[in-house]
DNA sequence: ATGACGTCCTGCCTGC
DNA sequence: TGCAGGCAGGACGTCA
């Protein structure tokens, strides 16, 4: 489930493979998984840049076009060839003048977006986590005011862009915060801990080059390092690594929450 | 504005 | 051994 830290590895490794390349043709396996436009007027365009925005890959051409990736829960998007030659899964490839971009997706709710850079896909981006603007009052305004759960604040990606399940259970439990309360219950002090712990986190996993838990690939087709270090997401029923109590799983809004009930208590304020 | 829920998609795991 | 059904979740659309 690539995740912020997923995300930033892969436009790291794409950014130095393919910046400056010109992509001279393509194949599309699977039409559906280009979202918008076509990629058509990206032939002879030269890459310009890559960024990340939340989990978007924003691939700057010039012609004033984007184009834009989003790996969803399987998408990969691999600079070395698969290891299969020919690869089922395989839905999109851009040939460019220095090799080859391939698009590689076993569920296909990923895509690929081709837009004018003005009108990126993406809608109502929170902000990142790394920039300046995300501080103790920006999580304070944010938060604050809301009833639904900690949790599903974390996951909404119009308050902070790039955190997914797994980092989200790993902030709360490092910030100490039971994943059910509600927004506007937090503290002072638990929208400290948790602005400290969501840049603690991420900045680790960022390090390892993310968190291979089922299906994230690199763009050269390794696994992240930080699945590891994971302390409560995936280990139910698993000693907590503080107290030795049973870690938990509970279900918010449809996904997998792990937290520990002794370090993460209800009521603990 | 807020919050709850449906939709997409296929490999893998569980239970009978 | 085989098969049916549930599960995994990111972003967006719809509805109350």
């Amino acid at each position: 489930m690539p995740e912020l830290p997923e995300v930033e590895a892969v436009c790291r490794q794409i950014e130095t493979a393919i910046t400056g390349s010109t992509i001279m043709t393509f194949r599309i396996e699977l039409a559906k998984i280009i979202r918008q436009g076509s990629l058509d007027l990206l032939t002879r365009q030269t890459i310009q840049a890559v960024k990340r925005i939340g989990k978007f890959i924003a691939i700057e051409l010039t012609g004033d076009y984007l184009l834009t990736v989003h790996l969803r829960m399987t998408g990969q998007l691999l600079w070395e060839p698969p290891e299969k030659l020919r690869d089922r899964y395989v839905r999109c490839v851009i040939e460019t003048d220095r090799g080859s971009i391939y698009y590689r997706d076993v569920r296909t709710l990923g895509g690929l977006w081709i837009t004018p850079a003005g009108q990126p896909p993406w809608k109502n981006i929170g902000v990142d986590p790394f920039a300046g603007e995300f501080n103790q009052s920006y999580l304070q305004n944010r938060f604050g005011s809301r009833a639904i759960a900690v949790k599903q604040l974390l996951l909404d990606q119009t308050m902070i862009a790039g955190i997914g399940n797994i980092y989200a259970s790993e902030i709360l439990f490092q910030a100490g915060i039971n994943p059910k309360t509600p927004g506007r219950l937090l503290s002072k002090t638990d929208i400290s801990k948790l602005h400290h712990s969501i840049l603690d986190v991420l900045n680790h996993a960022v390090a390892a080059k993310g968190t291979t838990f089922r299906d994230f690939l690199l763009s050269n087709g390794r696994e992240g390092d930080f699945h590891e270090f994971l302390r409560v997401y995936g280990h139910k029923n698993d000693p907590c690594p503080n107290c030795s109590h049973s870690i938990e799983r509970i279900v918010q809004a449809g996904r997998s929450s792990f937290y520990c009930p002794v370090c993460q208590p209800e009521n603990s304020h």
